[in-house]
DNA sequence: ACTGTAGTGATTTTT
DNA sequence: TCACTACAGT
């Protein structure tokens, strides 16, 4: 067999990880050293040398866009499509697992997923009603609480609540009720699919041996990123029977916030017999200064599995670092550089800017719209997270599953029919009392005339419309049906009464949902399924782009977070100051400062041939101003990988004044002689170099002076000022 | 059921 | 500062 194409313009190390025996293998793969294109190549070696049939391959990763590319390139390579191997999330394969295997899983099988938001609310609820006072149990905590157990693999009953103080026998009394709600009304959160998929094997091993028996190789990327459950499903299903392929990069692990076990990587090695470890260490995508500014960052960081990037690339430009003396100031420099570079022909799409956290876009945008730059922002509310999606969404649940508390909660009075809080409180007790849906109580209390005649009435319309949304949309298409049901639930006229742009908004939105189902393939799953539930399903695990990819040319934002596995010609990392970047939060744990410079290194890694790092000496956050130093980040890297801008000086003669009392407050109104500048409320001053830079501004001026304290300390020396534009 | 206001709290967020 | 929430008043 002609395996050529396969394995033509790898290097040494990809060719010895494709070429790998069928046994265990962990692959270390640096940023940009060809990693998704080792796991597609090996995808393929593994067909077409090793014999396995694509029936018999498991590949895993983390999100839907990295398992689309992952499909689309591996047909590309084999020039065929083969819908028998299993490429996915976890979540997606462990949601396919448990529709299949419902029967065994304890779910009934319509079951729908609750997604975060869906999540929240019912916590809420939960809470609200076990007397839980909102300020000292809030919400979000326990959701986390939750989760956090659930990937663990901890479910409440294995949790004593003899044990431990009054927070964890609250939190464990939450999650019984949570666990409960769930099972009545057949929902399953993110992190119970994962949990179930993996009690599925504990519990079944019938099951667990009849996939053994399928699965000849499980590949999994992003490894670094999995967390304790999806270990552990992992590793029961490959026992001593099936071989994995992990690939990963222990210096970009950003997720141990979220669960993520970095040290599964290392677990690896002790749980898997005898893994051969490749390492790729040759870069692909950064000039070497790039590169040898990332290796020097993450050299910080202890216990690290050891791993160096190096490129044949070239040297390429230094680094530009600028100290804006305040956001406004760095947000105009990076815009200045951006207009520079669009100027001499560079596409805006291959412009990043990138940041910590999201609060630090708004500036950049503003300064993009001034100078009218076009620009895209990743992240954010996606197309099915949207309120009036979700709403139409809830509808469309309720024709699968009437028992789906979660959607009821969404549309019963949405748009307004007269249900009220109180109507909804006295089914939520019945519900409650009984052990039943909300759905289930509600007609009970119809039946039995329970309510007041105009609530009865109202609940009455309700029960009336689902059912006939339910009959009228029987026969229809997709899109019909969803057409039909945002018109009949009053959704657009709902929309259209709202006022301003917002309304119309909407209504487009709910437009485009229509659109959406237009175009829809139901995955062809083994078992008949109706495609409404089949759709459903997708738009809880696949919430879809943030914005409609818009044809425009146009400069890149997004976090840190959502920049990995990305990369970019050019790339400014913004605030990249202390107590921002690392955060605040996190500076006090050893552990997750490591994180934190990981996220550095991320950043780092994805310039291909500029990068930008910018800071602003003062920025106003949560109302008050804050004074911030370098980030140490910086201080990590050498400064023959560095340049600092600075501003140019327009007078250059030496002038001196008093030295205020306290120099990193604020003081008043000292006048720099034969500058005409006076110095304002605020000053602050931070080390570069040579000297002390202040910055100024007040009277409707601002600048820069670069100073020298004279031998007394008492008088400050201004060696240059520059004048920049009034703010 | 809508509207105004007072209070609060504020990293990151693949699914 | 700002955006979201809860609740009180109409």
């Amino acid at each position: 067999m002609d395996v050529s194409n396969i394995l033509n313009n790898l290097n040494d190390a990809q060719r010895d990880a494709v070429t790998g025996a069928l046994d265990n293998m962990l692959v270390l793969a640096g940023a940009g050293s060809g990693k998704t294109r080792v796991l597609v190549h090996r995808i393929a070696w593994l067909i077409q040398a090793e014999g396995l049939s694509p029936h018999q391959i498991l590949a895993v990763t983390f999100t839907n866009k990295a398992a689309r590319e992952m499909r689309g390139r591996i047909e590309e390579l084999l020039g065929f499509t083969n819908r028998s191997m299993w490429v996915g999330t976890f979540h997606g394969l462990a949601h396919r697992l448990l529709k299949m295997h419902w029967r065994e899983a304890k779910l009934n099988e319509n079951f729908q997923i609750l997604d975060a938001d869906d999540q929240l609310r019912l916590v809420k609820r939960i809470a609200k009603q076990l007397d839980l006072d909102e300020s000292h149990w809030p919400a979000r905590q326990i959701v986390g609480f939750i989760n956090a157990q659930k990937d663990e693999g901890r479910r409440a009953a294995h949790i004593d609540p003899g044990q431990g103080d009054m927070y964890q026998r609250t939190m464990v009394r939450v999650y019984t009720a949570y666990e409960e709600a769930c099972e009545r009304s057949g929902m399953v959160d993110f992190a119970e699919l994962l949990l179930r998929a993996h009690e599925l094997w504990l519990y079944h091993p019938e099951l667990l041996q009849l996939y053994r028996q399928r699965f000849g190789h499980i590949l999994v990327d992003e490894f670094q990123d999995t967390n304790t459950i999806q270990y552990a499903w992992l590793r029961v299903l490959a026992g001593d029977a099936v071989s994995i392929t992990a690939v990963g990069d222990d210096d970009q692990s950003i997720y141990g916030w979220r669960g993520a076990k970095i040290e599964n990587i290392q677990q690896f090695s002790r749980d898997f017999s005898d893994p051969k470890i490749v390492r790729l260490e040759q870069n692909y995508r950064s000039t070497s200064n790039i590169l040898n500014a990332a290796n020097a960052v993450i050299a910080n960081n202890a216990g690290r599995l050891g791993k160096e990037l190096w490129t044949e690339g070239m040297e390429g430009e230094k680094i530009d670092f600028y100290a804006g003396f305040n956001e406004q100031d760095e947000a105009r420099f990076v815009v200045d550089q951006i207009l520079r570079a669009v100027d001499d022909g560079m596409a805006r799409s291959d412009i990043a800017i990138l940041y910590r956290s999201n609060a630090q876009s708004r500036v950049m945008e503003e300064a993009l719209i001034r100078s009218n730059v076009p620009y895209r922002i990743y992240g954010g509310q996606r197309f099915y997270d949207r309120l009036e999606i979700k709403n139409a969404l809830a509808y469309m649940r309720l024709l699968v599953n009437r028992h789906d508390d979660a959607a009821i909660e969404r549309v019963i009075n949405t748009p307004v029919r007269g249900i009220g809080s109180k109507t909804i409180d006295t089914m939520r007790e019945y519900a409650r009392d009984h052990g039943c849906s909300l759905w289930h109580a509600g007609s009970a209390m119809v039946v039995n005339k329970l309510l007041p005649n105009r609530a009865n009435s109202a609940l009455e319309a309700f029960y009336d419309l689902i059912e006939r949304l339910d009959g009228d949309t029987k026969e229809l298409e997709l899109a019909e049906l969803a057409d039909h049901v945002i018109t009949v639930s009053g959704l657009i006229e709902h929309h259209r009464k709202e006022k301003g742009e917002k309304g119309q908004a909407r209504i487009e939105n709910l437009e485009e949902l229509v659109s959406a189902c237009k175009v829809y393939e139901p995955s062809n799953d083994e078992e008949e399924r109706s495609v409404l539930a089949d759709f459903l399903d997708n738009a809880a695990l696949d919430a879809g782009e943030a914005q409609a990819d818009e044809f425009e040319d146009s400069v890149q934002l997004m976090t840190l977070h959502s920049a990995k596995g990305l990369e970019f010609d050019t790339v400014f990392m913004v605030g990249v100051e202390e107590g921002l970047f690392p955060h605040k939060m996190s500076v006090s744990e050893p552990g997750r400062l490591e994180e934190e410079r990981r996220l550095c290194y991320v950043g780092i890694t994805r310039a291909m041939r500029k990068l930008y790092i910018t800071m602003a000496e003062s920025r106003r956050m949560h109302g008050s101003e804050t004074y911030n130093t370098p980030s140490r980040f910086i201080k990590e890297i050498p400064t023959e990988y560095l340049t600092e801008i600075r501003m140019q000086a327009k007078v250059s003669r030496p002038v001196s004044f008093s030295r205020p009392s306290s120099p990193s407050a604020g003081f008043d109104d000292y006048d720099i002689p034969d500058t005409g500048i006076s110095l304002g409320q605020r000053v602050y001053h931070s080390i570069f170099g040579e000297g002390v830079v202040i910055n100024f501004e007040g009277q409707g001026k601002s600048a820069r002076v670069q100073v020298n304290f004279d031998s007394e300390g008492s008088k400050w020396l201004v060696l240059a000022y520059a004048k920049l534009q009034a703010i």
